[in-house]
RNA sequence: GGCUCCAUGGUCAAGCGGUUAAGACAUCGCCCUUUCACGGCGGUAACACGGGUUCGAUUCCCGUUGGAGUCACCA
C-alpha cells in the first residue's frame, strides 16, 4: 500500500523548528516509500488563529523544498484540506453522532461553573481536573429537552472506568494505560468545532492516512485516538511519535532562547541557509547508517529509514548548525553565493571596491551571512586601532621593529606602481630577502598598517590590490605616524 | 502529584551479549600559512547507580536516581 503521510500544522503564529522537523520526518517518510505528502490546515480553534500564518506555512514548505502532493491547492480527491471547511460538511458531527449512537460518546451540558469545580488538584501551578460523567447518566428525554431548549452543548467521548488499553507505535512499541486514567475528553465543542484530537482521527482516516507521525508529546493522549479508531472499527494507523527536539536546559523547545531564535522564518533571516536547517534538523533524532552528515534533501529521502529514528529527546545546538551553515557556504557555487553575500557587502562598503574579490576572500571564512560585515568593514575605512598590535611574538615583531619595516617599505610601494597582489608580493619578497628576514616580520606590520585589524581575511598584498595604490599608502603613513606618536618611544 | 517516555563524552550520535566503545560539533595542542580562518594531524572527554540473567553485559530484565512530556471547549 502507497504511504500517504500528512503535516497538519494549526495556523497559529510563525514556525519553528520542532515543527518543521515533523513536517520533515513526515515528507521523508512519505517520499523514501514513493508515498504521497499531505497539508492539511487545523484551524478549528478560532481564537488563536492568526491571520497570514497559513502563508507562511505555504513559503517555509516551499522554501525548505518540502512539497506537499496534497493540500488546500492541490486536491488530491480527499478534500477539502481545511478544517474549518470540513467542519461546514458536517462530517465531525456525523461521525460524532454515530459514536453517541454506539454508546462511546455522549453529549455534556455541564456550564463552566460546574467543571471548574471539578478542578480537584494544583500541580505546578496547573489546575488539574477529570470529567466526572456526570451527563452520561442524562436519559434521553432530558437530552432532549436539553437539545430543544437550545441549551450549549459538547460531546465527549465515553471511556470506562475498567479495563486498559494499549497502542503500538513503530518506534517506542507497546503502551499500555489504565482506562481510569483517561479522561472522557471532548470531541465537539460548543461552538460546534471539533476538538483537534477527533478532527484529526477522523480526517487521517476519512483521508486515508497511513502513518501518522508527530511529536512525542502526543503519546500520552494516543491511547484515547486508539479507542476512537477502535470504536469506529477503524484500523489505526501506524504511528510514529517523533522525539522531542529541547532547547539547552533540555526544556521543551520554546519560540527562542539566549542562543537565538527557534522560528525559522527568523533564522534565515540571521543568514542560515534553508538547506543547512533541514540538513541539521533532519540529524536531530535520526542518523544514517554511516557517518555522512551532508545531505542534500534528495539525499535525505534516499537514505531515510524512518526505523533509525531514536527514541530520546536531542538538544539543538545552534553552534553545530552554524558550522554546518559554513559548510554549506564553502560548497556553493561563487555566483550563487555572490548574490547572497552583495546585500551584506554593500551595507558596510559604499566606495568603488572590488566587491567580487572580496566575497571570494570571506567565503570560507564566515558560517553565515552577517559575518561578512565584520569581516570586510575596514576596506571601506581604516579603524581606530591599538599600536599594541603590531607585537606578535611569532612573527617576531615589536613596535620598533614595525616602525622600520614600514619606514623602509613605503619608499618600495610610492615607487610602485603594479597594484596587483602579485606585483606586490614579488616587490615585498625582494625586500625581504635583501633584509634576510622572514616573510611574516615585514607582513604582519604592513597587514596591521592597513588593515587595522587582528585579524582580516586576506594577506597583506591581497588587501592592498583591493584598497589600491593611494589608500595603501595613506593607511602605511598613518601607521608610521602612530608608531612614531606613541608614548612608548 | 498521577500517568507515560527517556538515560553512551559539554552537545548530536554509532553500537543492537564478547569492540582498544565509532564519527561529528565544541574544546585543547601541533603543523601549514603573508595574520586570522580554511585545511591536515593529534589530545582531553562517555556507557547514571544497584541488583539480577548469562561463561560474559553499554547492550536483556527489575529497581533506584535523574531528566522530560502530559494531565484544556489548545493544538
Amino acid at each position: 500500500m502507497k504511504i500517504r503521510t500528512r503535516y497538519a500544522p494549526s495556523p497559529t503564529g510563525k514556525m519553528h523548528v520542532g515543527n518543521l522537523r515533523s513536517a520533515l520526518y513526515e515528507f521523508l517518510i512519505a517520499k523514501h516509500d514513493g508515498g504521497d505528502f499531505m497539508l492539511r490546515i487545523e484551524d478549528t480553534d478560532r481564537e488563536r488563529f492568526v491571520e497570514g500564518a497559513t502563508e507562511i506555512i505555504y513559503r517555509t514548505l516551499e522554501k525548505t523544498g518540502l512539497c506537499h502532493d496534497e493540500g488546500p491547492d492541490k486536491d488530491g480527491g480527499y478534500g477539502p484540506y481545511v478544517q474549518s471547511q470540513r467542519t461546514k460538511t458536517g462530517i465531525y458531527m456525523k461521525y460524532a453522532k454515530e459514536l453517541i449512537e454506539k454508546g462511546q460518546a455522549y453529549y455534556c451540558f455541564c456550564d463552566k461553573e460546574r467543571l471548574a469545580s471539578l478542578k480537584t488538584e494544583v500541580v505546578e501551578g496547573k489546575e488539574i481536573s477529570m470529567y466526572d460523567k456526570h451527563c452520561l447518566s442524562l436519559s434521553r428525554e432530558e437530552i432532549e429537552a436539553n437539545l430543544e431548549a437550545g441549551k450549549p452543548f459538547v460531546i465527549r467521548q465515553n471511556i470506562p472506568n475498567e479495563g486498559r488499553t494499549t497502542f503500538h507505535d513503530e518506534l517506542y512499541g507497546d503502551i499500555t494505560v489504565e482506562n481510569v486514567e483517561l479522561d472522557d475528553m471532548i470531541l465537539i465543542k460548543s461552538d460546534g468545532f471539533p476538538t483537534y484530537n477527533f478532527a484529526n482521527v477522523v480526517d487521517d482516516h476519512t483521508m486515508n492516512i497511513t502513518h501518522v507521525v508527530r511529536g512525542n508529546e502526543y503519546l500520552s493522549s494516543s491511547p484515547k485516538y486508539q479507542r476512537l479508531y477502535d470504536a469506529f472499527g477503524w484500523q489505526s494507523p501506524v504511528y510514529v511519535h517523533l522525539p522531542l527536539i529541547t532547547d539547552e536546559n533540555h526544556k521543551k523547545l520554546a519560540k527562542r532562547s539566549e542562543n537565538g531564535s527557534y522560528i525559522f522564518e527568523e533564522m534565515v533571516e540571521q543568514g542560515l541557509l534553508p538547506e543547512a536547517i533541514v540538513n541539521y534538523i533532519a540529524l536531530l533524532g535520526w542518523s544514517p547508517e554511516d557517518n555522512r552528515e551532508i545531505f542534500s534533501l534528495d539525499e535525505l529521502i534516499q537514505e531515510f529509514d524512518y526505523h533509525r529514528i531514536s527514541r530520546s529527546p536531542a538538544v539543538f545546538d545552534s553552534v553545530k548548525l552554524r558550522w554546518m551553515n559554513g559548510e554549506y557556504m564553502k560548497a556553493m557555487d561563487f555566483d550563487k553565493f555572490y548574490e547572497m553575500a552583495e546585500p551584506y557587502l554593500k551595507q558596510v562598503l559604499k566606495k568603488d571596491l572590488d566587491l567580487k574579490k572580496i566575497a571570494s576572500m570571506v567565503k570560507t571564512r564566515i558560517e553565515v551571512l552577517p559575518d561578512i560585515m565584520g569581516h570586510v568593514d575596514f576596506f571601506e575605512e581604516l579603524p581606530e586601532y591599538d599600536v599594541a598590535m603590531y607585537t606578535h611574538k611569532k612573527m617576531k615583531t615589536d613596535r620598533t621593529s614595525s616602525l622600520e619595516v614600514l619606514k623602509e617599505v613605503l619608499p618600495i610601494l610610492e615607487e610602485q606602481t603594479d597594484y596587483s597582489n602579485d606585483g606586490l608580493y614579488q616587490s615585498l619578497l625582494k625586500y625581504i630577502e635583501e633584509k634576510g628576514c622572514k616573510n611574516g616580520y615585514v607582513m604582519w606590520p604592513i597587514r596591521t598598517a592597513v588593515s587595522g585589524k587582528q585579524m582580516t581575511p586576506a594577506g597583506a598584498t591581497e588587501i592592498m590590490e583591493v584598497l589600491g595604490r593611494e589608500e595603501s599608502l595613506k593607511r602605511i603613513r598613518k601607521g608610521i605616524e602612530k608608531l612614531e606618536n606613541d608614548g612608548a618611544f
